[in-house]
DNA sequence: GTTTATGCAAATGGTTTGCACTCGA
DNA sequence: TCGAGTGCAAACCATTTGCATAAAC
């Protein structure tokens, strides 16, 4: 819920919400827009948004080297996890892994705090090769 | 060498693979130009050859998600690795680790061919902490 | 009635491009 | 000489910001 957060309920930020939350793979931006068009937003407007949801944890912003951000829901059953993308067609696929533990632990060992991690991955998939 | 990869050798170019190689951490497109302001170039002439090298694979693009690239050398006994950086100081480390091999055979078995990766940490380091 | 969100337009910042000129081989 | 490299200025593109208006609570 929204107002959970603090913030206020608006029709756009329903409907971003909804689509992240119905949408499988993380999307952009523009891809948003598009879907939303018949709500006659600003971009601007949309960026905002986007970017309070990604401070509050309510969506995750994606950065897999294009150039630009994606965005995905954050809620109950979507945990933690990363992409691979293909570099001729763009499909995205969820990869089944994550860093070893004793990366981080190795990390600690050497004082960082707060350790935080990316990892993605790029190919060309089966059907483009 | 320069000439090596079809290259045609300038004074901008050499100063920048010296400038690379003898610093050690990815630097940024600033850093670069304000190290070798006295050659008075253009700064679209540093992007472009930085682009040239990155595509010979002379030198490495790094991204840590700062909104920018930096560059490091790619030469010898630079080989293959990953950085931390400290979300406080931003002060870069190399990583001494690299993903397991069973996460490019897994992806291999799905059938992705040309499989690259990249990973990344942040953190607050010892010193900021 | 306040506070927060939005629209609009302009600015930002990293990067790229077109084109004429220059220089390295 | 001739093609590759460069400077300059303008374009690009994702994103951000200032400010007045509008909507949520």
């Amino acid at each position: 819920m929204i107002h959970r957060k603090g913030l206020k309920s608006t029709p756009l930020r329903l409907a971003i919400l909804e689509l992240l939350s119905k949408t499988n793979g993380p999307i952009t931006n523009e891809e948003i827009a598009k879907n939303l068009k018949q709500l006659n937003f600003d971009r601007a407007t949309l960026f905002r948004s986007l970017k309070t949801f990604t401070d509050l944890d309510l969506i995750r912003a994606v950065d897999l080297g294009e150039g630009f951000l994606r965005y995905e829901s954050n809620c109950q059953n979507h945990h933690h996890h990363h992409h691979i993308i293909c570099t001729s067609c763009k499909e995205i696929a969820v990869v089944p892994f994550c860093i070893p533990e004793k990366f981080k632990n190795f990390l600690i060992k050497k004082g960082y705090k707060n350790i935080s991690h990316r990892m993605d991955f790029s190919g060309i998939c089966k059907r483009c090769s």
